[in-house]
DNA sequence: TCCTTTCGCGAAAACGTTTTCGCTTTTTTC
DNA sequence: GAAAAAAGCGAAAACGTTTTCGCGAAAGGA
């Protein structure tokens, strides 16, 4: 047992806890002889302050909360190194929650949060999340909330996303140029904002192209690999099926790939394939798949640096940031024209 | 601001703090009825107990910390996948911090949560941390920690691996199979139980078949992937170039790739690869990857599993357990005969 | 020299729990 | 019906900090 505190240091150095105590925090009651004295004797003991004592006085508990949906994903795991980044630089520790695309785990989750465990909380909501009922209550508790990425649709609330809709018409646009003439887009069931606008954006280029946007070319689809394989299949085996695929989430291009391995469906030349993506392999897949990429890393140190801000500025409710980074279209094989 | 709290609990209730303490507690002492009046308020007044009341008193975080290189990594996100799914049914907390294979960070990191913050550690170590002293001062203070995957190699201690050596073996004789004559091992440097071990197999599988261990078909690699691309280009285009590569770790099979890709050398015909791996596309590379792929969740589910035997049961000094699990050696194309 | 200010430190309260102990009232036992 | 036991609750200490306040001594100013 360590159990070396304030009292025993004091014992040691034959001084008051609260002296031991100013003099570690360096202030200006205590001699600087005195200060060296402690500080010698603290770094022989190895002296830690206990985080409960020290977060029970002063209300706060240097942590913040990551509430992602999954974390074996190549996106949400850099989004978190990014977070981490500027946690570690601000000296605070990051309590990760998963959430697996369910809105009961959230709000549970959420709810745990309440007692003042952490002074923020950074959250991408799961994809079928109805409410954010239980996020306000978290608000109105003090704490500040910042979502990235996903983020609820119906609220003015601190954001940090990418350029959904202008990255699904840049998504649509390219197929389109590249010769597609009927292209289907694939999402996860569930109501998601970004979901939503990349849908929009996909939705403007084909009208702005003076194309027929048919309901059957909106697939939804699932989280699962194996149902997802079964069902592009179908797809890609009906009679008017479609000859480019827009995927919204990068596990539904890898499914199609493996659908069109199966059915032996040719990529490019039979269909051509663009998706949301951070796979780093990205161009070493056969073929390289185009994809849009979020700036991933830059998510999350942007969100986080403004969830830092809110809890070092206490006004955070005033004033609503919403911050908007640019996505990366790289056209690779599986969309080229010919 | 919440501030609901026992005081305020007992307050609106008529009860003492105590009273109402172990009635949510749901102490004997305290009766059927009254129990559901407290139960009922703290519902309607949506009170959370303060963890750091709480761990003050009960000596006792309900957390526990993992440390890792990183995360942006299949492997190790996988691995964090499995400890949150224990954590979560044990009702902890984790606690999340990178080291980025920096040893000082590493050590520095340790050292915070020696105050008491966590009750239990998971850690895999970082690749140049040369001694394991901060992490013995850990220990000693009452902390039980769990390696897992990157254990130290001097000392005896809980973890929780797969069959390195077994594995380095087994992949060394596939290439043998598959026609390689000279086999070049890639690792990165620093001395990491897991690539010696990988190495050792390499080298018992090379003695067993009679080949000579070349020094030179020993190489280190860095954490950059340019610049092992480089250095890779250099090795390939040596006179007595490695017609088969064994990468330790995911990332040197990538830059492999790449570096044939620049030097238009043809894998498998020119060049075979296997690599430890849990590239979840690897079947979708140009060509696939033949892998030795980790139980990466189970690896994570089996050291949270231990990690809370230890922190239950307090005897965790007297029986050191140490879990082996097994690789999987999945053969595609890059390491194909012809 | 005397008064005021500064310096250096200690006592004690407070943060929100849990838990031990004691007290009153009710119930059980013989 | 008296003694014993049990039930139901409250007071207070404790966990380890931080911080306010107070106090004596030294230093400065007149």
């Amino acid at each position: 047992m360590s159990g070396v505190n304030l009292k025993k240091l004091s014992e040691e150095l034959g001084l008051s806890i609260s002296s031991v105590s100013k003099a570690l925090r360096d202030s200006y009651e205590i001699s600087a002889e005195t200060k060296k004295r402690v500080l010698e004797m603290a770094e022989k003991l190895n002296y830690q302050p206990n985080p409960f004592a020290r977060g029970l006085r002063k209300r706060k508990s240097i942590t913040i909360a990551v509430v992602i949906p999954e974390i074996a994903n190549n996106f949400f795991s850099v989004a978190i190194d990014g977070i981490q980044l500027i946690a570690q630089q601000k000296g605070y520790h990051v309590l990760t929650y998963l959430t697996h695309e369910d809105a009961q785990s959230e709000e549970s989750t959420v709810k745990h949060l309440q007692g003042g465990r952490v002074d923020g909380v950074l959250i991408s909501l799961c994809g079928d999340s109805a409410s954010v009922g239980h996020l306000l209550s978290l608000n109105e508790s003090g704490v500040p909330i910042v979502f990235f990425d996903r983020v609820p649709e119906t609220r003015e609330c601190p954001t940090v996303t990418t350029d959904d809709f202008e990255s699904g018409f840049k998504a649509t646009e390219h197929l389109l140029h590249a010769g597609c003439k009927r292209i289907a887009y694939l999402r996860v069931r569930g109501h998601l904002s970004t979901s939503q606008k990349r849908m929009d954006g996909y939705l403007a280029a084909l009208k702005k192209n003076k194309l027929h946007a048919d309901p059957k070319m909106i697939v939804d689809c699932t989280n699962e690999n194996m149902s997802n394989v079964e069902l592009l299949k179908k797809l890609l085996k009906l009679k008017n099926r479609p000859d480019g695929i827009f995927a919204s989430v990068e596990k539904l291009a890898i499914s199609t790939y493996y659908a069109c391995n199966e059915i032996k469906l040719k990529i490019p030349e039979q269909l051509k394939i663009i998706s949301f993506s951070n796979l780093r392999t990205a161009s070493l897949l056969s073929p390289s798949l185009s994809t849009i990429t979020q700036p991933a890393f830059e998510i999350g140190k942007e969100s986080a640096t403004l969830l830092f801000q809110m809890i070092e500025k206490k006004n955070f409710n005033n004033r609503i940031e919403q911050v908007v980074l640019k996505s990366d279209l790289i056209e690779r094989n599986s969309s080229k024209r010919k």
